[in-house]
DNA sequence: AACTACCACAACCGCGTTCTA
DNA sequence: GTAGAACGCGGTTGTGGTAGT
């Protein structure tokens, strides 16, 4: 009990049964509304902000409690984030039974699973091309939307696609009209990579990260590493989902070409001088995923195609 | 068995917005 | 039009359960 400048008392922490019947009967009375009044009638001794958030997150009817996201709803989060932002009362709204603290819970875990990751970086092995020493780190967790990866599946529900490979030039092309560009699609991005030569280690030659368009001289001149000089492929932002939040919806003044621009890549391709991608080490994308962190390919593999969406 | 790390969840807090007198 | 109340939302913290060592 928190004593008030009043004389009153307000109660923190869990709820009684015996509370939650006096709420559940308030809104029965009432409709859920007049929250303060419960306090102000000494129904309770509770704030009008207490009763309303127990009342939406634990008493309101049709509420999935004690049932964890299924893989729908999980990839229905990621998706919505990234078109959404932080807006988990929005994204909830697509999610019925699921409150916004539910939506906002099950992102801050996976985000804290993923800044475990990044901020621990184990190198996995150290790689010489051209006769400099190159350390590849492990690769953060991708959203869940990158499970037909694994599967090498069409995707074909997974709308938009947001950009394609250029296979003569190994780089990523991306489509003009980005309905949702604060996200790489990992799906549809990486689905067209199945059985193509990629560059998994970015070289010393090269920026670990190339924008998705095809770089400007100037870009490229500006890219080119001091030798012998370890390359981190941890994004530049905190954490993976920080550079996804970092991204804003673009302005209507930008075009979805310099938006997509501006966007991260994950790492996936190095750029050199020549503007090419130096394929240091061609490997198919099976065994771009064998160095993956084991958590990583459990989180991949326990999600089903994404077709079936 | 004890300890630790991680996860899921509940609840609080601060702040911005909307409502109302 | 305005001030205070009420409400809604997002960020953060605390806690209990559980798996791993």
């Amino acid at each position: 009990m928190e004593r008030q400048s009043d004389g009153t008392y307000i109660k923190k922490g869990p709820w009684t049964a015996e509370e939650d019947e006096v709420l559940i009967n308030h809104v029965n009375r009432n409709g859920p509304r007049d929250w303060s009044s419960i306090r102000s009638k000494g129904l309770l001794p509770r704030t009008g902000k207490s009763c309303r958030l127990r009342w939406v997150n634990k008493l309101r009817p049709n509420l999935k409690t004690g049932c964890k996201f299924s893989v729908e709803e999980e990839r229905v989060v990621i998706e919505l984030q990234a078109e959404f932002g932080n807006k988990w009362a929005k994204i909830a709204t697509y999610l019925p039974g699921r409150t916004d603290n539910d939506v906002k819970n099950f992102w801050s875990t996976r985000r804290k699973r993923l800044e475990r990751i990044l901020h621990k970086p184990s190198p996995l092995k150290s790689q010489t091309t051209k006769g400099k020493n190159v350390v590849v780190h492990q690769l953060p967790k991708v959203p869940s939307c990158s499970s037909t990866i694994m599967e090498a599946t069409p995707c074909h529900s997974f709308q938009p696609n947001y950009a394609y490979l250029d296979s003569e030039e190994l780089r990523m092309v991306p489509l003009p009209d980005l309905e949702k560009p604060n996200l790489i699609n990992l799906e549809t991005d990486l689905h067209i990579l199945e059985g193509t030569p990629i560059q998994r280690v970015a070289s010393i030659d090269s920026s670990p990260y190339c924008p998705l368009s095809q770089p400007s001289q100037s870009q490229l001149d500006s890219s080119v590493l001091p030798q012998n000089q370890e390359i981190n492929l941890e994004p530049t932002g905190s954490n993976l989902f920080d550079m996804f939040e970092q991204q804003e919806a673009p302005p209507e003044s930008e075009s979805g070409q310099e938006f997509f621009n501006r966007l991260p890549s994950l790492g996936f391709m190095g750029k050199t001088p020549t503007g090419l991608v130096e394929s240091t080490s061609t490997e198919t994308l099976n065994n771009f995923f064998e160095d993956f962190p084991p958590e990583m390919i459990d989180y991949l593999e326990a999600l089903p195609s994404s077709s079936g969406l």
